[in-house]
DNA sequence: TGCTTTTTGTCACCTGGGTGACACATAAAA
DNA sequence: TTTTATGTGTCACCCAGGTGACAAAAAGCA
Protein backbone atom coordinates (compact mmCIF):
# COMPACT_ATOMS: atom_id res chain seq x y z
CA UNK A 1 0.00 0.00 0.00
CA UNK A 2 1.55 3.18 -0.79
CA UNK A 3 0.94 5.96 0.97
CA UNK A 4 0.57 9.89 -0.66
CA UNK A 5 2.98 12.19 0.59
CA UNK A 6 2.23 15.50 1.70
CA UNK A 7 3.77 18.30 -0.26
CA UNK A 8 3.75 21.76 1.33
CA UNK A 9 5.99 24.04 2.40
CA UNK A 10 7.62 22.49 5.14
CA UNK A 11 8.37 19.61 3.11
CA UNK A 12 10.08 21.53 0.44
CA UNK A 13 12.06 23.01 3.36
CA UNK A 14 13.21 19.66 4.76
CA UNK A 15 14.27 18.35 1.16
CA UNK A 16 15.79 21.28 1.42
CA UNK A 17 14.78 22.23 -2.26
CA UNK A 18 14.49 25.87 -3.81
CA UNK A 19 15.94 27.29 -0.36
CA UNK A 20 16.30 30.32 -2.19
CA UNK A 21 12.62 31.09 -2.48
CA UNK A 22 9.84 32.68 -0.01
CA UNK A 23 7.30 30.26 1.29
CA UNK A 24 4.93 32.38 -0.38
CA UNK A 25 6.59 31.64 -4.05
CA UNK A 26 6.68 27.90 -2.86
CA UNK A 27 3.27 28.00 -2.15
CA UNK A 28 2.43 28.80 -5.49
CA UNK A 29 4.61 26.75 -7.03
CA UNK A 30 3.15 23.72 -4.79
CA UNK A 31 -0.17 24.58 -6.15
CA UNK A 32 0.76 24.07 -10.17
CA UNK A 33 3.04 21.03 -9.31
CA UNK A 34 1.06 17.41 -10.10
CA UNK A 35 2.78 14.74 -7.75
CA UNK A 36 2.98 11.62 -8.44
CA UNK A 37 4.00 7.72 -8.00
CA UNK A 38 6.53 6.17 -10.29
CA UNK A 39 7.25 2.33 -9.21
CA UNK A 40 10.91 1.17 -9.59
CA UNK A 41 12.41 0.73 -13.10
CA UNK A 42 9.55 2.48 -14.77
CA UNK A 43 10.41 5.32 -17.14
CA UNK A 44 10.38 8.73 -16.67
CA UNK A 45 11.03 10.45 -19.76
CA UNK A 46 13.70 8.98 -22.16
CA UNK A 47 16.47 10.77 -24.14
CA UNK A 48 15.97 12.91 -27.19
CA UNK A 49 12.15 13.29 -26.32
CA UNK A 50 11.13 17.32 -26.18
CA UNK A 51 11.50 18.31 -22.55
CA UNK A 52 8.48 19.98 -21.19
CA UNK A 53 8.45 19.24 -17.49
CA UNK A 54 10.35 20.28 -14.67
CA UNK A 55 10.81 17.35 -12.32
CA UNK A 56 11.21 17.56 -8.41
CA UNK A 57 12.43 14.36 -6.90
CA UNK A 58 10.05 14.29 -3.54
CA UNK A 59 11.22 10.66 -2.50
CA UNK A 60 13.04 7.58 -3.62
CA UNK A 61 15.88 8.06 -5.82
CA UNK A 62 15.66 8.46 -9.87
CA UNK A 63 18.69 6.96 -12.19
CA UNK A 64 19.78 9.39 -15.21
CA UNK A 65 21.36 7.37 -18.10
CA UNK A 66 22.01 7.34 -21.88
CA UNK A 67 22.85 4.35 -24.20
CA UNK A 68 26.32 3.76 -25.29
CA UNK A 69 27.46 3.12 -28.70
CA UNK A 70 27.20 -0.72 -28.22
CA UNK A 71 23.62 -0.22 -27.02
CA UNK A 72 24.17 -0.75 -23.17
CA UNK A 73 22.83 1.27 -20.71
CA UNK A 74 25.32 3.50 -18.68
CA UNK A 75 24.33 5.35 -15.49
CA UNK A 76 24.88 9.03 -15.33
CA UNK A 77 23.91 9.86 -12.10
CA UNK A 78 21.63 9.01 -8.87
CA UNK A 79 19.59 11.74 -7.98
CA UNK A 80 18.44 12.75 -4.38
CA UNK A 81 14.94 13.63 -2.87
CA UNK A 82 14.89 17.15 -3.08
CA UNK A 83 16.76 17.80 -6.51
CA UNK A 84 15.54 19.00 -9.41
CA UNK A 85 16.10 17.14 -12.34
CA UNK A 86 14.59 17.20 -15.99
CA UNK A 87 16.27 20.48 -16.59
CA UNK A 88 16.87 20.47 -20.22
CA UNK A 89 13.43 21.86 -19.96
CA UNK A 90 14.82 25.08 -19.22
CA UNK A 91 16.89 26.01 -22.03
CA UNK A 92 14.24 26.45 -25.50
CA UNK A 93 13.73 23.56 -27.41
CA UNK A 94 16.10 21.37 -25.87
CA UNK A 95 15.79 17.75 -26.08
CA UNK A 96 16.17 15.27 -23.15
CA UNK A 97 19.75 14.63 -22.66
CA UNK A 98 19.41 11.30 -20.55
CA UNK A 99 16.81 8.97 -20.20
CA UNK A 100 15.16 8.97 -16.08
CA UNK A 101 13.93 5.92 -14.46
CA UNK A 102 13.32 5.26 -11.22
CA UNK A 103 15.76 3.34 -9.41
CA UNK A 104 13.29 2.81 -6.55
CA UNK A 105 9.85 3.41 -6.03
CA UNK A 106 9.56 7.26 -6.35
CA UNK A 107 7.23 10.00 -5.83
CA UNK A 108 7.53 13.01 -7.91
CA UNK A 109 6.42 16.55 -8.50
CA UNK A 110 6.24 17.67 -12.57
CA UNK A 111 5.76 21.31 -12.57
CA UNK A 112 6.19 22.59 -16.20
CA UNK A 113 9.28 25.30 -16.65
CA UNK A 114 7.41 28.58 -17.48
CA UNK A 115 5.58 28.31 -14.10
CA UNK A 116 9.19 27.43 -12.22
CA UNK A 117 10.37 30.79 -13.79
CA UNK A 118 8.03 32.73 -13.23
CA UNK A 119 7.01 31.78 -10.09
CA UNK A 120 9.97 31.53 -8.98
CA UNK A 121 11.97 34.67 -10.51
CA UNK A 122 9.77 37.54 -12.11
CA UNK A 123 11.23 37.40 -15.10
CA UNK A 124 9.89 36.40 -18.66
CA UNK A 125 10.33 32.67 -19.64
CA UNK A 126 11.80 33.11 -23.06
CA UNK A 127 14.49 35.82 -21.58
CA UNK A 128 15.66 33.32 -18.62
CA UNK A 129 15.54 30.34 -21.06
CA UNK A 130 17.92 32.24 -23.29
CA UNK A 131 20.29 33.28 -20.73
CA UNK A 132 20.59 29.79 -19.77
CA UNK A 133 20.78 28.40 -23.33
CA UNK A 134 23.57 31.72 -23.66
CA UNK A 135 25.63 30.84 -20.42
CA UNK A 136 25.61 27.17 -19.66
CA UNK A 137 24.23 25.53 -22.74
CA UNK A 138 27.70 24.98 -23.92
CA UNK A 139 28.42 23.34 -20.64
CA UNK A 140 25.84 21.35 -20.83
CA UNK A 141 27.13 19.69 -24.34
CA UNK A 142 30.46 19.22 -22.57
CA UNK A 143 28.65 17.10 -20.11
CA UNK A 144 26.81 15.35 -22.61
CA UNK A 145 30.38 14.86 -24.52
CA UNK A 146 32.47 13.62 -21.15
CA UNK A 147 29.29 11.18 -20.57
CA UNK A 148 29.94 10.03 -23.49
CA UNK A 149 33.63 9.34 -22.99
CA UNK A 150 33.03 6.85 -20.61
CA UNK A 151 32.00 4.23 -22.45
CA UNK A 152 33.91 4.39 -25.41
CA UNK A 153 37.10 3.40 -26.67
CA UNK A 154 39.65 6.07 -27.54
CA UNK A 155 38.72 5.65 -31.60
CA UNK A 156 35.26 6.92 -30.59
CA UNK A 157 36.73 9.52 -28.01
CA UNK A 158 38.99 11.18 -30.80
CA UNK A 159 35.43 11.49 -33.37
CA UNK A 160 33.88 13.17 -30.51
CA UNK A 161 36.42 15.77 -29.31
CA UNK A 162 36.54 16.27 -33.11
CA UNK A 163 33.00 16.81 -33.91
CA UNK A 164 33.03 19.42 -31.07
CA UNK A 165 35.90 20.88 -32.45
CA UNK A 166 34.24 20.94 -35.85
CA UNK A 167 31.01 22.78 -34.53
CA UNK A 168 33.41 25.01 -32.71
CA UNK A 169 36.12 26.32 -35.00
CA UNK A 170 34.84 24.57 -38.21
CA UNK A 171 34.53 26.40 -41.94
CA UNK A 172 32.81 24.44 -44.87
CA UNK A 173 35.54 23.47 -47.25
CA UNK A 174 34.96 21.75 -50.77
CA UNK A 175 36.49 18.89 -49.14
CA UNK A 176 34.76 18.95 -45.94
CA UNK A 177 35.08 21.23 -42.48
CA UNK A 178 38.01 23.04 -42.39
CA UNK A 179 39.58 23.52 -38.72
CA UNK A 180 40.68 26.54 -38.02
CA UNK A 181 43.41 25.89 -35.53
CA UNK A 182 46.53 24.14 -35.84
CA UNK A 183 46.48 21.34 -33.44
CA UNK A 184 49.65 18.75 -32.49
CA UNK A 185 48.77 15.58 -31.53
CA UNK A 186 50.12 15.82 -28.39
CA UNK A 187 46.90 18.54 -27.99
CA UNK A 188 44.25 15.70 -29.39
CA UNK A 189 45.67 13.54 -26.71
CA UNK A 190 45.47 15.46 -23.80
CA UNK A 191 42.15 16.34 -24.83
CA UNK A 192 40.53 13.21 -25.73
CA UNK A 193 43.05 11.77 -22.05
CA UNK A 194 45.17 9.09 -23.77
CA UNK A 195 48.96 9.09 -24.84
CA UNK A 196 50.74 10.83 -27.83
CA UNK A 197 51.49 7.79 -29.60
CA UNK A 198 48.70 6.16 -29.56
CA UNK A 199 46.49 9.58 -30.81
CA UNK A 200 49.36 9.46 -34.00
CA UNK A 201 47.82 6.04 -34.36
CA UNK A 202 44.52 6.37 -34.61
CA UNK A 203 44.65 9.49 -36.78
CA UNK A 204 46.67 7.73 -39.04
CA UNK A 205 43.71 5.20 -39.15
CA UNK A 206 40.94 7.88 -39.29
CA UNK A 207 42.77 9.45 -42.56
CA UNK A 208 43.34 6.01 -44.04
CA UNK A 209 39.18 5.26 -43.79
CA UNK A 210 39.04 8.74 -45.22
CA UNK A 211 37.43 10.33 -41.99
CA UNK A 212 39.39 13.46 -42.07
CA UNK A 213 42.75 14.74 -44.31
CA UNK A 214 45.35 16.89 -43.54
CA UNK A 215 46.26 19.53 -45.38
CA UNK A 216 49.70 20.93 -43.89
CA UNK A 217 48.93 20.63 -40.07
CA UNK A 218 45.37 21.82 -40.15
CA UNK A 219 42.88 19.26 -40.23
CA UNK A 220 39.69 19.15 -42.68
CA UNK A 221 37.35 16.01 -41.27
CA UNK A 222 33.84 14.96 -42.61
CA UNK A 223 31.32 15.56 -39.83
CA UNK A 224 29.05 13.11 -40.69
CA UNK A 225 31.74 10.06 -41.03
CA UNK A 226 32.93 11.11 -37.45
CA UNK A 227 29.69 10.76 -36.02
CA UNK A 228 29.64 7.23 -37.26
CA UNK A 229 33.13 6.32 -36.04
CA UNK A 230 31.78 8.06 -32.54
CA UNK A 231 29.11 5.62 -32.50
CA UNK A 232 26.19 8.40 -32.95
CA UNK A 233 22.81 8.51 -34.62
CA UNK A 234 24.12 10.37 -38.07
CA UNK A 235 21.67 12.49 -38.86
CA UNK A 236 19.69 12.00 -41.79
CA UNK A 237 18.38 14.62 -44.19
CA UNK B 1 52.54 44.25 -32.97
CA UNK B 2 48.94 43.95 -32.27
CA UNK B 3 46.21 45.69 -33.21
CA UNK B 4 43.77 46.14 -30.76
CA UNK B 5 39.62 44.98 -31.66
CA UNK B 6 36.99 47.29 -32.20
CA UNK B 7 34.30 45.89 -29.83
CA UNK B 8 30.62 46.82 -30.91
CA UNK B 9 27.60 45.59 -31.55
CA UNK B 10 28.18 44.48 -35.08
CA UNK B 11 31.19 42.46 -33.43
CA UNK B 12 29.65 40.95 -31.15
CA UNK B 13 26.30 40.05 -33.62
CA UNK B 14 29.03 38.61 -36.00
CA UNK B 15 30.37 36.31 -32.88
CA UNK B 16 27.17 35.21 -32.62
CA UNK B 17 27.29 36.04 -28.81
CA UNK B 18 24.56 37.49 -26.83
CA UNK B 19 21.86 36.45 -29.26
CA UNK B 20 19.31 36.82 -27.68
CA UNK B 21 19.77 40.01 -26.40
CA UNK B 22 18.53 43.58 -28.13
CA UNK B 23 21.10 45.89 -29.37
CA UNK B 24 20.12 48.47 -26.56
CA UNK B 25 21.41 45.69 -23.93
CA UNK B 26 24.54 44.68 -26.03
CA UNK B 27 25.80 48.47 -26.06
CA UNK B 28 25.31 48.71 -22.09
CA UNK B 29 26.98 45.39 -21.76
CA UNK B 30 29.95 46.76 -23.86
CA UNK B 31 30.23 49.73 -22.52
CA UNK B 32 31.25 48.05 -19.11
CA UNK B 33 33.31 45.11 -20.69
CA UNK B 34 37.05 45.79 -20.45
CA UNK B 35 38.61 44.55 -22.97
CA UNK B 36 42.31 42.60 -23.06
CA UNK B 37 45.06 41.01 -24.50
CA UNK B 38 46.48 37.70 -23.12
CA UNK B 39 49.29 36.08 -24.56
CA UNK B 40 49.37 32.65 -26.01
CA UNK B 41 50.35 30.42 -22.43
CA UNK B 42 49.22 33.03 -20.12
CA UNK B 43 46.59 32.09 -17.39
CA UNK B 44 43.45 33.82 -16.92
CA UNK B 45 42.23 32.46 -13.74
CA UNK B 46 43.36 29.21 -12.26
CA UNK B 47 41.09 26.30 -10.50
CA UNK B 48 40.01 27.02 -7.08
CA UNK B 49 40.15 30.85 -6.80
CA UNK B 50 37.11 33.00 -6.48
CA UNK B 51 35.24 33.58 -9.68
CA UNK B 52 34.45 37.80 -10.08
CA UNK B 53 34.46 37.95 -13.70
CA UNK B 54 32.66 36.31 -16.76
CA UNK B 55 34.45 36.10 -20.22
CA UNK B 56 33.73 36.76 -23.63
CA UNK B 57 35.93 35.12 -25.89
CA UNK B 58 37.08 37.98 -29.08
CA UNK B 59 39.52 36.27 -30.83
CA UNK B 60 42.30 33.96 -30.13
CA UNK B 61 41.51 30.01 -29.04
CA UNK B 62 41.30 29.98 -24.71
CA UNK B 63 41.74 26.07 -23.00
CA UNK B 64 40.01 24.96 -20.16
CA UNK B 65 42.05 22.81 -17.98
CA UNK B 66 42.45 20.89 -14.32
CA UNK B 67 44.84 19.31 -12.73
CA UNK B 68 44.61 15.47 -12.39
CA UNK B 69 45.71 13.18 -9.23
CA UNK B 70 48.78 12.45 -10.46
CA UNK B 71 49.65 16.20 -10.93
CA UNK B 72 49.12 16.06 -14.76
CA UNK B 73 47.78 18.94 -16.77
CA UNK B 74 44.27 17.93 -18.26
CA UNK B 75 43.01 19.72 -21.30
CA UNK B 76 38.76 19.88 -20.38
CA UNK B 77 37.80 22.06 -23.46
CA UNK B 78 39.13 24.26 -26.28
CA UNK B 79 37.17 27.89 -25.91
CA UNK B 80 36.31 29.56 -29.56
CA UNK B 81 35.77 32.66 -30.20
CA UNK B 82 32.04 34.51 -29.09
CA UNK B 83 31.98 31.92 -26.37
CA UNK B 84 31.26 32.80 -22.65
CA UNK B 85 33.11 31.20 -20.36
CA UNK B 86 34.11 31.48 -16.49
CA UNK B 87 30.65 31.07 -15.65
CA UNK B 88 30.70 30.08 -12.23
CA UNK B 89 30.94 33.91 -11.66
CA UNK B 90 26.99 33.31 -12.22
CA UNK B 91 27.00 30.96 -8.99
CA UNK B 92 27.03 32.78 -5.87
CA UNK B 93 30.65 32.15 -3.57
CA UNK B 94 31.54 29.66 -5.96
CA UNK B 95 35.27 28.71 -6.81
CA UNK B 96 36.26 27.98 -10.64
CA UNK B 97 36.07 24.39 -11.55
CA UNK B 98 38.80 25.02 -14.19
CA UNK B 99 41.56 27.09 -14.73
CA UNK B 100 41.75 28.98 -18.19
CA UNK B 101 44.58 30.17 -20.11
CA UNK B 102 45.60 31.28 -23.99
CA UNK B 103 45.70 28.64 -26.36
CA UNK B 104 46.43 30.75 -29.05
CA UNK B 105 47.25 34.91 -28.61
CA UNK B 106 43.90 36.09 -27.24
CA UNK B 107 41.59 39.54 -26.48
CA UNK B 108 39.06 38.65 -24.39
CA UNK B 109 36.40 41.12 -22.85
CA UNK B 110 35.81 40.65 -18.89
CA UNK B 111 32.51 42.07 -16.93
CA UNK B 112 31.38 41.64 -13.58
CA UNK B 113 28.36 38.82 -13.21
CA UNK B 114 26.08 41.53 -11.71
CA UNK B 115 26.09 43.67 -14.69
CA UNK B 116 26.17 40.96 -16.83
CA UNK B 117 22.58 40.07 -15.51
CA UNK B 118 21.19 43.03 -14.64
CA UNK B 119 21.73 44.18 -18.45
CA UNK B 120 20.63 41.23 -19.69
CA UNK B 121 17.96 40.24 -17.57
CA UNK B 122 16.39 42.86 -15.64
CA UNK B 123 16.51 40.83 -12.94
CA UNK B 124 18.49 40.79 -9.04
CA UNK B 125 21.46 39.37 -9.33
CA UNK B 126 21.30 37.86 -6.26
CA UNK B 127 17.82 36.22 -7.41
CA UNK B 128 19.38 34.65 -10.71
CA UNK B 129 22.07 33.85 -9.32
CA UNK B 130 20.96 31.09 -6.84
CA UNK B 131 18.05 29.85 -9.20
CA UNK B 132 21.13 29.12 -10.94
CA UNK B 133 22.99 27.24 -8.71
CA UNK B 134 19.70 25.53 -7.40
CA UNK B 135 19.07 24.18 -11.00
CA UNK B 136 22.40 23.97 -12.61
CA UNK B 137 24.33 23.88 -10.09
CA UNK B 138 24.38 19.69 -9.59
CA UNK B 139 25.02 19.39 -13.59
CA UNK B 140 27.70 21.41 -12.69
CA UNK B 141 29.39 19.23 -10.32
CA UNK B 142 28.02 16.22 -12.28
CA UNK B 143 30.40 17.98 -15.20
CA UNK B 144 33.62 18.09 -12.33
CA UNK B 145 33.63 14.36 -11.67
CA UNK B 146 33.21 13.42 -15.34
CA UNK B 147 35.98 15.64 -15.86
CA UNK B 148 38.36 14.22 -13.48
CA UNK B 149 37.14 10.33 -14.45
CA UNK B 150 39.19 11.05 -16.86
CA UNK B 151 42.17 10.72 -15.91
CA UNK B 152 41.77 8.59 -12.90
CA UNK B 153 42.21 4.82 -12.14
CA UNK B 154 39.37 2.73 -11.67
CA UNK B 155 40.04 2.85 -7.80
CA UNK B 156 39.54 6.84 -7.90
CA UNK B 157 36.80 6.73 -10.02
CA UNK B 158 34.97 4.21 -7.32
CA UNK B 159 35.97 6.60 -4.56
CA UNK B 160 35.01 9.40 -6.51
CA UNK B 161 31.74 8.26 -7.27
CA UNK B 162 31.16 6.96 -3.71
CA UNK B 163 31.68 10.50 -2.42
CA UNK B 164 29.43 11.91 -4.84
CA UNK B 165 26.56 9.71 -3.02
CA UNK B 166 27.48 9.76 0.00
CA UNK B 167 26.96 13.86 -0.23
CA UNK B 168 23.28 13.09 -1.60
CA UNK B 169 22.44 9.86 0.51
CA UNK B 170 24.79 9.97 3.37
CA UNK B 171 23.96 10.44 7.10
CA UNK B 172 26.26 10.66 9.81
CA UNK B 173 26.98 7.70 12.01
CA UNK B 174 28.73 7.06 14.95
CA UNK B 175 31.47 4.70 12.20
CA UNK B 176 31.16 6.88 9.15
CA UNK B 177 28.83 8.19 6.81
CA UNK B 178 25.74 5.94 5.82
CA UNK B 179 24.45 5.44 2.61
CA UNK B 180 20.12 5.27 2.73
CA UNK B 181 20.39 3.12 -0.42
CA UNK B 182 21.24 -0.57 -1.99
CA UNK B 183 23.40 -0.32 -4.15
CA UNK B 184 25.09 -3.70 -5.57
CA UNK B 185 28.18 -3.45 -7.12
CA UNK B 186 26.77 -3.78 -10.29
CA UNK B 187 25.36 -0.77 -9.79
CA UNK B 188 28.41 0.99 -8.59
CA UNK B 189 29.99 -0.94 -12.14
CA UNK B 190 27.26 1.21 -14.14
CA UNK B 191 28.16 4.51 -12.41
CA UNK B 192 32.20 4.83 -12.73
CA UNK B 193 31.59 2.45 -16.16
CA UNK B 194 33.60 -0.64 -15.43
CA UNK B 195 33.20 -4.09 -14.80
CA UNK B 196 31.14 -5.87 -11.95
CA UNK B 197 34.47 -8.24 -11.23
CA UNK B 198 36.84 -5.49 -10.42
CA UNK B 199 34.78 -3.39 -8.94
CA UNK B 200 34.09 -6.49 -6.39
CA UNK B 201 37.76 -6.39 -5.85
CA UNK B 202 38.44 -3.00 -5.47
CA UNK B 203 35.69 -2.39 -2.82
CA UNK B 204 37.44 -5.35 -1.36
CA UNK B 205 40.32 -3.61 -1.13
CA UNK B 206 38.65 -0.56 -0.27
CA UNK B 207 37.29 -2.13 2.68
CA UNK B 208 40.76 -3.80 4.03
CA UNK B 209 42.18 -0.56 3.87
CA UNK B 210 39.24 0.90 6.15
CA UNK B 211 38.05 3.24 3.79
CA UNK B 212 34.77 1.90 3.90
CA UNK B 213 32.76 -1.61 5.78
CA UNK B 214 29.28 -2.65 5.04
CA UNK B 215 26.46 -3.70 7.21
CA UNK B 216 24.66 -6.03 5.73
CA UNK B 217 24.22 -4.52 2.07
CA UNK B 218 24.25 -0.95 3.53
CA UNK B 219 27.45 0.90 2.79
CA UNK B 220 29.35 2.94 5.65
CA UNK B 221 32.35 5.36 3.87
CA UNK B 222 34.70 7.76 5.53
CA UNK B 223 34.74 10.47 3.51
CA UNK B 224 38.14 11.93 4.27
CA UNK B 225 39.75 8.87 2.95
CA UNK B 226 37.61 8.54 0.65
CA UNK B 227 39.21 12.35 -0.63
CA UNK B 228 42.63 10.77 -0.20
CA UNK B 229 42.08 7.37 -2.18
CA UNK B 230 40.43 9.74 -4.78
CA UNK B 231 43.85 11.77 -5.24
CA UNK B 232 41.01 15.08 -3.80
CA UNK B 233 42.86 17.96 -1.68
CA UNK B 234 41.90 16.71 1.67
CA UNK B 235 40.28 19.82 3.28
CA UNK B 236 42.18 19.78 6.65
CA UNK B 237 40.42 22.45 9.18
C1' DT C 1 11.91 -23.53 6.97
C1' DG C 2 13.47 -24.85 2.75
C1' DC C 3 13.88 -23.33 -2.20
C1' DT C 4 15.09 -19.89 -5.66
C1' DT C 5 17.22 -15.84 -7.14
C1' DT C 6 20.41 -12.40 -6.65
C1' DT C 7 24.80 -10.91 -5.23
C1' DT C 8 29.63 -11.56 -4.09
C1' DG C 9 34.26 -13.37 -4.42
C1' DT C 10 37.96 -15.28 -7.11
C1' DC C 11 39.90 -17.53 -10.68
C1' DA C 12 42.64 -17.67 -15.59
C1' DC C 13 43.05 -15.48 -19.79
C1' DC C 14 42.88 -11.60 -23.30
C1' DT C 15 43.25 -6.88 -25.11
C1' DG C 16 43.37 -1.80 -25.51
C1' DG C 17 46.02 1.46 -24.52
C1' DG C 18 50.28 3.34 -21.73
C1' DT C 19 55.55 3.83 -21.92
C1' DG C 20 60.12 4.51 -23.63
C1' DA C 21 62.96 4.78 -27.42
C1' DC C 22 64.38 6.37 -31.71
C1' DA C 23 64.22 7.65 -36.78
C1' DC C 24 62.18 10.77 -39.81
C1' DA C 25 59.69 14.98 -41.32
C1' DT C 26 58.41 19.60 -40.93
C1' DA C 27 58.75 24.29 -39.28
C1' DA C 28 61.03 28.04 -37.22
C1' DA C 29 65.22 30.56 -36.49
C1' DA C 30 69.76 32.12 -37.77
C1' DT D 1 70.73 27.98 -46.70
C1' DT D 2 71.95 25.41 -42.60
C1' DT D 3 70.79 24.68 -37.89
C1' DT D 4 67.73 23.68 -34.26
C1' DA D 5 63.43 22.66 -32.34
C1' DT D 6 59.14 20.67 -32.60
C1' DG D 7 55.94 17.23 -34.54
C1' DT D 8 54.97 12.58 -36.51
C1' DG D 9 55.31 7.59 -37.31
C1' DT D 10 56.37 3.09 -35.61
C1' DC D 11 58.49 -0.08 -32.88
C1' DA D 12 58.55 -3.69 -28.62
C1' DC D 13 57.02 -4.36 -24.10
C1' DC D 14 53.94 -3.96 -19.99
C1' DC D 15 49.81 -3.45 -17.21
C1' DA D 16 45.03 -2.11 -15.80
C1' DG D 17 41.01 -3.59 -16.54
C1' DG D 18 37.57 -6.47 -19.52
C1' DT D 19 35.50 -11.33 -20.06
C1' DG D 20 33.74 -15.80 -18.98
C1' DA D 21 33.13 -19.21 -15.69
C1' DC D 22 31.85 -21.01 -11.46
C1' DA D 23 31.38 -21.63 -6.36
C1' DA D 24 29.91 -19.57 -2.06
C1' DA D 25 26.99 -16.45 0.41
C1' DA D 26 22.97 -13.52 1.09
C1' DA D 27 18.39 -12.11 0.38
C1' DG D 28 13.72 -13.00 -0.99
C1' DC D 29 9.91 -15.77 -1.07
C1' DA D 30 6.49 -19.66 -0.06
Amino acid sequence: MVRTPILNVATVRRLKAFAWATDRQVERLLSHMRLQYVEKRTVLFNEGVPSDSLYLLVSGVAKLSLRSPDDERVMVSLVAPGELFGITSLMPGMHRAFRSEAFSDCWVGAVRPEVFVTTLLDCPFAEFSAMMEGTVGRWFALLYRYTRFQSSSLRQKLALALLELAQKFGVRDARGTLLILKLTHEDLADLVGASRQKVTEHMKELERQQVLLRDRRRLIVHPDRLRETAGLPVEGK
